[in-house]
DNA sequence: AATAGTATTAACCGGGTCGGTCAACAGGCT
DNA sequence: AGCCTGTTGACCGACCCGGTTAATACTATT
């Protein structure tokens, strides 16, 4: 690939990259119109094409962009270091939202790219995609105080509860075109306050 | 469309549909080939084109039947008459699961339908998907005896939680390929049961 | 204003795909 | 053989798509 991509200025390469996630996301690779992201992106195709030698260089450029991003953001969130289970999944909201507004077609493309079928690619692919981001995270659950929660809730099937219905939430929200951020994330809020509510013994502090 | 196409042996008239639901879901109507559906119909193009005139008619008929078979189900099932939540949940299920087996693309057909964006169609579209189906369903919650669950439970909040937890996990098995139906059945009993656990009152019956 | 250098594009090419048609074929029945 | 029904391979014209290239617009320098 061409380094003039990077000299351009950040809000340009941003919109090249969204739109090629846009229509990646869509659309098979092979499906996918080189020319509809040039489009989408302001440009003519044949830009597109001087920054990027062909279709799958800019392909796996944007899987490595995806790789990139997330870890930076996870990175600057904190959201590794977890005290207790529900200021982990506030942080990892934030991140998110933050995401979806900076990249709204980030994670469909990233989790199409995950079942992308084309001989071509899909070596290469696996090549990129780190193994454990689409890995059953609520199997990694982290150490919890069994004695901050009320007696008698199993606590496999309530992280099971909560890490499903997180999906589903992030889930509709990908669906819909309308995004809110700030719905959004009062949402969530709310979600999280009520399984406190039913799940804590203490009934303490909310989350800012 | 040609009516030799209900003459055909039933087994064959759902390979077919299920090959359009296949590659309609996956690709957006324009890019979905009709001779790959054909294909995996195990029939030939010309043929598919004798029983009906032209891509369109055979797209909005597997539309049609989509409503066609989900009413179907849903009447027989009896998911409208409930008693309490869970026994309405666990119908739906069961419904659900067996939509799933004969018919495995089927919801994901009918989801790309109602955000099909094409011109010829998205008219037509509307007319046939009938409203309700894709309805915030969480908002027209059945009416509950607050006596039986537990004190101090949001019961709006419950219901949002089940809900959202519930449309995760069938978005789980959505995208992964393997479906087995058994286990697919028990993992979400299990849920239910928990939820059981949690907020009602008696720990009483399981679900059958 | 002329020059030089860079950013950007319109026009084009060859190969492939796709919706749709049609003449032909296969197989059973009379 | 002749007929009917179900089925297909081969084909067509239009369009699409990845990639190239020659030309244009823009900017800075002299």
């Amino acid at each position: 690939m061409n380094d003039k991509f990077y000299a351009l200025p950040r809000e340009k390469q941003k919109r090249i990259i969204n739109a090629g996630f846009s229509v990646f996301a869509k659309n098979t690779y092979k499906k996918s119109p080189v020319n509809e992201i040039a489009l989408e992106a302001g440009i003519s195709k044949s830009l597109l094409f001087f920054y990027f030698r062909n279709k799958k260089e800019l392909y796996l450029f944007l899987l490595r962009t995806v790789e990139e991003i997330t870890n930076k953001a996870l990175k600057e969130s904190g959201a590794y270091e977890g005290e207790d289970i529900f200021d982990i999944m506030y942080k990892g909201l934030m991140t998110k939202a933050r995401l979806m507004k900076a990249y709204p077609d980030m994670s469909r493309f990233s989790l199409k790219a995950y079942y992308e079928k084309d001989p071509d690619l899909s070596r290469e692919i696996r090549k990129i995609v780190s193994p454990y981001t689409r890995i059953e995270t609520y199997k990694a659950l982290p150490p919890m105080d069994p004695k901050k929660f009320k007696d008698g809730i199993d606590l496999n099937m309530m992280y099971r509860d909560i890490f499903l219905a997180s999906e589903g939430f992030f889930w509709k929200i990908e669906q819909g075109d309308n995004f809110n951020e700030d719905e959004f994330v009062s949402e969530y809020k709310k979600l999280i306050d009520f399984w406190k509510s039913v799940y804590l013994k203490e009934e303490g502090w909310k989350c800012t």
